[in-house]
DNA sequence: CGCAGCCTTGACAAATGTCAACAAACGTGG
DNA sequence: CCACGTTTGTTGACATTTGTCAAGGCTGCG
């Protein structure tokens, strides 16, 4: 593994608290793969012998049930994700394949579990780990059970616009297809959601969004930090 | 606390592996607390001060946004909620109400944390909690996002029938209008899909249920171990 | 170019929510 | 134990939201 992304995944709160020798033994066992665009890294049901971690590019976390299927999540470098999977030893609730050329490191989850019972520090940075990732979750159910889909598009915009940087005009961070299944909606459907945002002052050119009237979305939007602030 | 309580807590997976001192100590912080029915014992938004316990009645886990409001989860006894709000030190994501006259446990969060870094044990319990808490979410959205009304209704049925020892006549756990939030959908909607129901052998007699066709309700219901199966 | 995939649009269908009325169940106080 | 009022559950009519299907346009890439 090259020094740059040891040291990156490093600094990770999930690891940067640890003793050296603790993380250097961890990464021993450890190895960095690149995968193409669309490669199915891990299926739903099977044992988790993993901790992956999204080096570059992106991961698309969805599940399959009767024939739909649905985009939980997408994980951005640098970030983990099955995590709750290694710790419980427990089969994949979710699928995972590459939305791009992605380079992942992947780490033996029977390593997770060793190194967390020799090292106090780790096992709180797993520990804050998952209750983040819980809240997480709970705040994608509230939005679910609280919101229409063209409140679920706004606040999803104004988040956006937030990670990139708070300016009028910025860019989705993939596919429409893909954002409208996160979102919980068809392609269609998010078509012309982003159409009834318009009298908002929401203009789309491609993937590109602006912002006209940043005060008439908020109204519209109402977002709330116990829904939409990602970090608390 | 009486010790048959006291007896029932330290039984709890949470803290059955810790060391008696620590246990004695956290239960030392604790206080139990009776409770009528309908009481709000906690309102999202709030700093997060203690670690709750159900010993006996139950609890509405619901959020509130834009004056919607929906059942997140109904908490039965022996067990805990808000575990990673107490973690993260974090405000509550979701309010708690009693729905029936209560018994509750509270314990300090700032003990629940000091004890953590204390007891490696106590530690390792935690984690195992909160990654099922973690995977028992993303099952309740996956049912969510997978599936319609009347599948996630079936489906329930057939988790409730589990629970309630496998026969053919069980009783609902908790009001309709409760059930239907939980499910997402309005109490009309829920009338209407249990009716739904009946051309695959469910009847409905005020709060008991009976399958007639067990068969049948599985064919149309697909139940499927990574959504509805809660200890895994 | 020309193909393939994504996005958009329109027409329509299905699912879900809303409102109003009424029935049934429950709890309380007489 | 009954009568009353309140809450919950059901039903129907209707509105809204969301999904489905089919067609056509746009875009990017070989």
């Amino acid at each position: 593994m090259p020094d740059s992304e040891y040291r990156d995944i490093r600094k990770l709160a999930l690891f940067s608290q640890m003793a050296d020798e603790h993380f250097t033994s961890l990464m021993r066992g450890a190895y960095v793969q690149n995968f193409p665009a669309q490669v199915e890294l891990i299926t739903e049901g099977e044992p988790s012998d993993f901790l992956h971690v999204v080096l570059s590019g992106s991961v698309d976390l969805f599940s399959v049930w009767n024939g739909r299927d649905s985009s939980m999540a997408i994980v951005r470098p640098i970030s983990t994700f099955i995590l709750a999977a290694t710790i419980r030893d427990a089969p994949y609730l979710m699928s995972a394949r590459t939305l791009e050329k992605s380079r992942i490191a992947l780490i033996p989850s029977q390593d997770v579990r060793a190194t967390f019972d020799a090292d106090g520090d780790f096992a709180r940075a797993i520990v804050s780990e998952l209750a983040q990732c819980y809240r997480s979750v709970i705040k994608a159910q509230k939005e679910l059970k609280l919101r229409t889909s063209l409140e679920r598009l706004a606040n999803y915009l104004l988040r956006q616009q937030r990670r990139a940087g708070g300016g009028a005009v910025f860019d989705l961070e993939f596919e429409k297809r893909r954002l409208a299944s996160v979102l919980g909606m068809t392609p269609e459907n998010l078509s012309r959601a982003f159409k009834g945002l318009r009298p908002y002052g929401i203009t789309v050119k491609g993937t590109c969004i602006t912002i006209d009237n940043q005060a008439e979305i908020e109204r519209f939007a109402k977002p709330n930090p116990l829904i939409d602030n990602f970090s608390a």
